[in-house]
DNA sequence: TTGTAAGCGTTATCAC
DNA sequence: GTGATAACGCTTACAA
C-alpha cells in the first residue's frame, strides 16, 4: 500500500505538505501542489480512511439502518437516500437490522466509533434510553419511524391520518365489518399506535366496534396476507373488508382471495399501505395509502447533511403529506 | 470516548493485558481477565475499529456491491448474503453502484483501504483490468455476474441454458414469433451474451430467425415492460410471445397487456426471469426462469469466509441450478 | 510557505 | 503472566 510518506518522498516534500494539498489547505505554492498531485496520480494513492478517522476527521459517509431490505418500501427509501447523498458528495452504507436489537446496536456503534458521520434510522428496535446516548457522537435522524420523546429530527408522516382516511374510505364504500392487519402488535407504541388509533377513530365515528378476532398482529409478508384470507374464510362471521398494514400483506390477501374464487372487491375489499409499484400490477389494482417515499429519503439526507455542516442546526420535525390512492380493490 | 487506556488505568493493568483479553490471547490469569471484563462492562467500552484496521486487523465486515437495490432480485440476494454473514459472525455493508463506474470504484477502494475484509460483487461496471488490481488487497468474489477472464471465485448460473429452456418452452407452446428483451445491449458480453446466445440457439434449432425489430435492449423496469407492449401493438407483424430479461419487465408487459384488453397467454405469452415473489401475484401467474437467489447468496458468503480464513483456498467456479417454472403466462 | 513532531487507539514484539 | 514500546497512516500545532 502506498501511503502519504511514499508520496512525500517521491515528490521531495514533507508529509505535511502532501496532507495540505490533500485537504485543500491554505498556502501551498502552485508548483509544489502540482508536483504532489502528479505523484499522487502516478502512485494511484488514496488516503487511508482508518487513519483519517482515527484523527477524528469526517468521512462523508452516512449509515442507513433498515429493518428488511426485501420490503420494497425500504428499498425505495434507501434508493432515494442514496441518490440524494451522491448528489451532495456523500456515500451511503446500508445496514439491515432484521428487527434485531443487537444488530441495531452494533450499527449504532459505528457512529460512536466514527465509522460514519451520521445515521438515518428507518426503523427502531431498541428503547429510546438505549439509543439516546449515541446522539452525542453525531447526528442521528429518524425517517419513517418516530418516537415522541426522542430529541432528534424526524421525517414522518401522519400515520393516524393515513389509517383514518383508509378506514373511512372502506366505511364510505358501505363496509361495516372491517378486519385490520398491523406489522406490530395492536397495542404497541409510536407509528403503529398512531395507525391503530386512526383506524379505531374512523370506526368509532361510524358507530362501529373493533372486533378482536378481526385484528391480525405481526403481519408483514405476502405469505402473512395469504394466511389472513385463509383464517377469515374459516370464520362464521366474516369481515367484508381488510385494512392491511402494507402493500405486501395486501398482495398476499389479493392473491389468495383470487385463488379461492372470491370476487374482489365485492366479496372482499382490500386496502394497502405504501403505494409500492406492485399496487398497479395486482388484479384488481390496489387501493392504498400512499407514503411519499422518495421525498422522505431526499428530505432525510438533506437534513442530516445540514446537521453535519451547520453546527447551530435546530432539531425539528418534518411531516410529509400522506394520501389515499383509490384504485379497484375497494 | 473511552479507550483501551482508560480500561487499563481503571483496572490497574497495562494496555497490553487489556488487549490480550480483548483478543482472547493466551495466558492471561483468570482473575485479571475478570477484572478487565468487569471494567469494560462498566465503562461501556468498545474497541475502535479504525485503530484496529490501521493496525491491519480484520474487521469481519464484508462489502456487497449491488447495481440497484430496488430490484427485488438484488434485495433478496443481499438478504441471503446478510443472513449467512450474521450466522457466521460477520457484518455486511451494502453499496449501490447504480450502474456507475466511479461509484463501483469508490467501493472497491474500501477493500484497498481495509475498510472491509472482502467484497462480493453482484454486478460489474468496470473492465476487468480496472478491477483486477484490487484482488491483491483481499478476497473479491462475483455472485450472479461473471467474467471469463477473471481470476476470482464466481457463483453463477448457466445463463445460456436459462435463456435456452425459456425460449424452447415458448417454441414448444407453438410460438414462432418471439420477441426478446435484455437488460443490456444485445451484443454485450458476459451474462448477457450467454443469455442472448441461449435464446438464439433455441430459435435456430427450431428453424426460426431472430428478427431485429423484436429485440428490445436496455429493458429493466416495469415501465420498460409497458413500453414494449405499446411498441408491439403498433407493429404490423406482431410477435405472439415475449421473452423478458427479468420478472420486473415481465410485470410491466402483463400489466399493460391486461389494460389493453389482450387475453394472456393466448394473444400474448410472456416469460420472465428470476422468479421473484411478484411472479405468483400477477394475473396470469408468471412463467419464469428461476434463479436460486437464496442459495446464491448463501454460497457467496460461505466462500468468501473460506477465502478469508483459509489462506490456501483455491479459486473455483460454482454453478448453481437454473430451472423453468411453468405457471400460466405461457 | 514548508517542515518537524506529537498523537489518534490498537496490537505485536520484546523484555522482564 | 505481564508490561513497555513501536508502529499502522494521517492531520495539525508549532517552528522555522
Amino acid at each position: 500500500m502506498t501511503n502519504i510518506s511514499d508520496v512525500a518522498k517521491l515528490s521531495g516534500l514533507s508529509k505535511a505538505t502532501v496532507s495540505r494539498v490533500l485537504n485543500n489547505h491554505s498556502y501551498v505554492s502552485k508548483e509544489k501542489r502540482e508536483i504532489v498531485l502528479k505523484v499522487i496520480e502516478e502512485l494511484g494513492y488514496t488516503p487511508n480512511p482508518s487513519a483519517r478517522r482515527l484523527r477524528g476527521q469526517l468521512t462523508t459517509t452516512i449509515g442507513v439502518i433498515v429493518p428488511r431490505i426485501v420490503n420494497p418500501f425500504f428499498a425505495y427509501l434507501v434508493n432515494s437516500i442514496e441518490e440524494t447523498a451522491y448528489q451532495n458528495g456523500y456515500q451511503v452504507i446500508i445496514f439491515q437490522s432484521n428487527l434485531n436489537k443487537e444488530k441495531e446496536l452494533a450499527f449504532l456503534n459505528l457512529l460512536k466509533m466514527k465509522q460514519v458521520d451520521g445515521i438515518i434510522m428507518t426503523s427502531i428496535e431498541n428503547d429510546w434510553n438505549v439509543i439516546e446516548p449515541f446522539t452525542q457522537y453525531g447526528p442521528l435522524l429518524m425517517c419513517n419511524e418516530y418516537m415522541d420523546q426522542a430529541q432528534v429530527p424526524m421525517i414522518r408522516l401522519d400515520q393516524h391520518k393515513g389509517a383514518f382516511i383508509g378506514a373511512r374510505h372502506l366505511i364510505e364504500r358501505g363496509h361495516r365489518k372491517i378486519a385490520y392487519c398491523t406489522g406490530g402488535l395492536f397495542a404497541q407504541e409510536r407509528k403503529d399506535k398512531d395507525r391503530n388509533q386512526g383506524f379505531q377513530q374512523a370506526l368509532m365515528e361510524a358507530g362501529l366496534e373493533v372486533i378482536p378476532k378481526w385484528i391480525f398482529v405481526n403481519q408483514n409478508s405476502i405469505e402473512d396476507g395469504r394466511r389472513v384470507v385463509k383464517q377469515i374464510l374459516e370464520m362464521d362471521d366474516r369481515p367484508t373488508a381488510i385494512f392491511t398494514g402494507s402493500d405486501e400483506v395486501a398482495s398476499g390477501v389479493i392473491a389468495e382471495a383470487n385463488e379461492r374464487g372470491l370476487t374482489l372487491p365485492d366479496s372482499l375489499a382490500v386496502i394497502g399501505f405504501d403505494d409500492q409499484p406492485v399496487a398497479e400490477l395486482l388484479v384488481p389494482k390496489l387501493t392504498t395509502i400512499r407514503q411519499p417515499v422518495d421525498e422522505m429519503g431526499k428530505k432525510a439526507m438533506e437534513i442530516i447533511i445540514k446537521m453535519l455542516e451547520d453546527p447551530g442546526y435546530e432539531i425539528s420535525i418534518y411531516e410529509l403529506p400522506i394520501e389515499l390512492v383509490i384504485r379497484q380493490s375497494t
